[in-house]
DNA sequence: ACCTGAACACCGTTCAAGT
DNA sequence: ACCTGAACACCGTTCAAGT
């Protein structure tokens, strides 16, 4: 057939990352399929391939705008009070994002790229972006230590609460219950950061 | 046709278990799949129909050997030396497991149960007895604190640890590098334990 | 009683053919 | 140039029919 386009590509390109990323949040990873995003949006399964790689490729954009949303609210978290406090409002942000997308967040643990491959730059680059709010405060809280000692405070306060934000989220390791996390985290952060004073 | 059976009830679900358990190996959850554990043990589809209810049942079945075997390698962490020297090699253990078994241990995450069902109570038991070792050694460190908030500690570091490997493992956010995973239990739990005791 | 295998309702992806 | 839709090689699950 060849209907002549009524969108244009940038159209047709939100088209599908919006249906799609609406099939996730309703049913994770499992609730997307080509033919079903090709359904909403009146196209086509074929039409897909001709916007993006495969399915993979698409995912990984999604992704891709969900790391850009985290990182606004994480911007929008003022940089006032001690580090410890920033620290603590960071984390609070954090799972509060990832407690109201559950599906979407965990898109980024759900997906696994073929082996073999690795993640685009443009996505390591989001990636990296986050972590650097994260260990500016560190690096206030702790001006005379070696920059990788600062990295690797942030990598641990990092992976702690996303931790925490995991296995509040997944449905089965109710290890954490779910209005739980909050003073998970506060403790956490509060309890690092004494730690880390008290070292030296 | 109907072969009259060369196995045993017990061999066949053993069969089913090996068999979807390598494939998981290989390939996560993704890798698994009902038809391709047919053909491997040379039985017809149905077949795994009789034995588990679905995927779903046949992957809660090989969840629960994981964490069997998590819980074997916790137990034989030695109750010797300081709580804090204890946590530190539980953390440790934790993450051998997990590096050495990323496919399977990461089944945990990768599936969700239908919107609505629970994890059946053996399941639940399972998971809690994990808690507990880590419990008591928190408790052995904060021995006049309130029982809720040792809970609270425990379950904080068995966050941190979780998160940890699961960003180690990710092949995706390397913001932990494979091998400095290591080096970050063991920040995070000596730090922590710092934290506890500088409190009060 | 146990197992089969066809049947049903789905997938992701490709690509010749149509406009 | 853009899009289709049939085709291919897969899925999970059920259940009548066979031994």
């Amino acid at each position: 057939m060849g209907r002549r386009s009524s969108h244009t590509p940038e159209e047709l390109r939100e088209l599908i990352l919006d249906a799609s990323t609406s099939l996730i949040s309703e049913g994770g990873l499992a609730g997307l399929s080509a033919r079903e995003v090709a359904r909403r949006i009146g196209y086509s399964p074929g039409t897909l391939y001709n916007v993006f790689e495969n399915l993979d490729d698409l995912v990984l954009h999604i992704e891709g705008r969900i790391i850009d949303e985290l990182a606004r609210e994480l911007e929008g978290v003022p940089r006032e009070g001690t580090p410890k406090d920033q620290a603590l409002a960071l984390g609070r942000a954090y799972l509060k994002f990832t407690s109201e997308k559950p599906k979407l967040w965990n898109l980024l643990f759900e997906h696994h790229l073929p082996p073999g491959s690795d993640v685009p730059q443009w996505y390591q680059h989001k990636l990296d972006g986050l972590m650097q709010r994260v260990e500016a405060v560190v690096a206030e809280s702790l001006p005379d230590r070696k920059p990788e000692d600062v990295r690797r405070s942030a990598h641990v306060l990092w992976a702690g609460v996303h931790g925490i934000s995991s296995l509040a989220t997944a449905d089965k390791l109710s290890v954490v219950t779910k209005d739980g996390a909050g003073n998970l985290v506060d403790l956490l952060v509060s309890t690092y950061f004494d730690g880390l004073k008290k070292a030296n």
